[in-house]
DNA sequence: CTAAGTGATGACACCCAGTCCCATCACGCG
DNA sequence: CGCGTGATGGGACTGGGTGTCATCACTTAG
């Protein structure tokens, strides 16, 4: 199929993520991108629609698992259950090879505002799609959008801990973790029961 | 105190507004908004530190006015009614004469991706605005972050139906009214006790 | 074996957002 | 009246992003 070097998008990405490791991410170009990964700058924009989404590649992928994986739920299944789900279906993402690249990738987003807004733009997508698919079982309009944001509040926070410098624990327990907590919290927030000052 | 019009800011507002709304976002440059307001591109971008915040002057009060609502309320009240007072505290930005300004810019925000993107980092403002305002009086970080996108997803909710284009009723009515909802979700998530499917 | 076709790439011109630097002008103040 | 301050204007410059057209690698029809 492929022609040339069949990897021109990873190389991309590789080359990119390097120089923003390097230098910053302001400080390089789109076109030292491209020259690193032996390509120009034409190519780079015919691959990624901006500078930014040369590292947010896989994050639509991620949407389209969370949509699947609420949809393959039993249709008894609870709410949390469809996010545990959720969640769950991420974990192929998050094998122990790719943790530094994530420490890394997590340094450059954090550095930059304009990178920082555009994890937020993906992050609503994933909101959206998780809310789409509880929609699509019959939960309402509100639910759908509450469950959606905890799952989601979920997922980046066990992110977080999972990419945190020393970890070794694995995905799906800090993911599952962190659902049940937030979930004990929402019911707590609910009912105003042991909520101090 | 001030010299020349004293009204440049608001004057490329206006002019900005204005012409978003008859050409499109993207279709209007910079140097026309200045030339409609009789400046020039650097004073524009000596009141704006982008082509979008001259959408979002606002947001950056309203963060100010959340965490003053949260930090005013009495030690003994519940995180619910913290939410309430700073839903509460956004009253002065929905005066029935905005609504037709609020209803433009709503327009012009969901047109374009760029913009719905700015949206979404300002809503992130207010959320850990909310969520410092919470820590700062006691709340544990797991609670103050959910009760934080919480208050904002009912913000949120509110505005829209408060900007919708045949609404007449006020905003605060609304905006209790949606965080109770919402309140009332949480608890059904969190206990797992009506959820379908 | 060759010629047409296809798809990824390169090269180049172009527009505009955003930055810098410096000149200028309006006003208050001594 | 002269000076300092602060907002503005102007122009040069960088870099992101969009086009268009030529080119080259490889496939497939003939």
């Amino acid at each position: 199929m492929a022609r040339w070097e069949p990897n021109a998008r990873d190389r991309l990405e590789r080359a990119a993520l390097a120089l923003f490791a390097e230098h910053g991410y302001d400080a390089t170009t789109v076109n030292e991108i491209a020259d690193r990964a032996g390509l120009t700058k034409s190519t780079f924009f015919r691959h990624f629609a901006d500078k930014r989404e040369v590292l947010f590649g896989g994050q639509d992928v991620l949407s389209q698992r969370f949509s699947d994986a609420i949809r393959a739920t039993a249709p008894a299944a609870t709410i949390g259950a469809c996010l545990a789900a959720a969640l769950e279906s991420a974990a192929p993402a998050f094998t122990p090879e790719r943790h530094d690249l994530a420490l890394q990738r997590r340094a450059i987003i954090a550095a930059t505002s304009e990178l920082r807004e555009r994890e937020l733009l993906k992050r609503a997508g994933l909101s959206s799609a998780i809310a789409d698919a509880l929609r699509a079982r019959g939960a309402d309009d509100t639910t759908a959008r509450l469950a959606a944001e905890l799952g989601v509040l979920a997922f980046s926070t066990a992110f977080a801990h999972w990419a945190a410098p020393k970890n070794r624990q694995p995905y799906t327990e800090i993911a599952h973790t962190a659902l049940r907590d937030l979930q004990a919290r929402a019911a707590a927030l609910g009912s105003e029961a042991d909520l101090r000052a």
